[in-house]
DNA sequence: CTAACGTGCAACCACATGGTTGTAGATGAG
DNA sequence: CTCATCTACAACCATGTGGTTGCACGTTAG
């Protein structure tokens, strides 16, 4: 019935985390290999403390990961993480295309990691 | 690279409409079959005047439309913004599972890290 | 050791969000 | 016509968001 439910807190992080070009900006640079916090936030016509909290909301929905190398704090996108959402995505593109249900599976296997 | 470019503000507001289960719910509801605001309201435990406001998030992402039909206002899954969406997300899916699929091959072949 | 750097955190601001209630305009039912 | 229903919108409130600045702490460089 509600199509979330057990993943829904953990859904609504993810997807909020992704409605923010710099954000969505982050992950796609992280991915391709980690980078520190500082330099992270010299890409960006912003305060080192803003891209700080940016990575702070992508790290609450798991998206990326932080890893301690010294003085400095490598961001680096979380694979499992990634994954999840997009197969997350790929459900709920398949109830559009197909107007089936069956999204229960995939979060139901997978619940709030 | 740059995923978004031209629709940036666009894929803000879809991100940020499905980042809430209230309205992920109304979205898959509505694809099934059209239902009227107040048809939708009774489904959630909140006021009219809310499921209306998510209503016209959704709208202002283009992932529902209304259809006056008399008094009622019928509210319908916009196909063709939904399956634009879909493929958005693809993109954004291929991209991070290319590159986790890469990263999960280096992590394979060489297991500490 | 000292200075510079990277980070985290708190305070603060303007603004958006998600919810409420209330009111008013259309429209359909009787 | 009259009344109930559906809708829209405004005002309001609490909270969250995205940004700033400033400061404190740990770590590295010289």
């Amino acid at each position: 019935m509600v199509v979330d439910e057990a993943g829904g807190a953990a859904v609504d992080r993810i997807f909020h985390a992704l409605a923010d070009a710099t954000r969505r900006d982050i992950v796609t640079r992280v991915l391709r290999h980690g980078q520190s916090v500082s330099t992270l936030a010299r890409h960006y016509p912003m305060s080192f403390a803003a891209v700080q909290k940016h990575v702070a909301v992508l790290e609450r929905a798991a998206l990326v990961t932080k890893e301690r190398r010294g003085r400095e704090q490598v961001v680096h996108g979380n694979p499992a993480a990634l994954r999840r959402a997009a197969r997350l995505l790929d459900a709920y593109e398949r109830i559009w295309r197909d107007r089936v249900h069956a999204i229960d599976q995939i979060l139901a296997e997978d619940p709030e990691r």
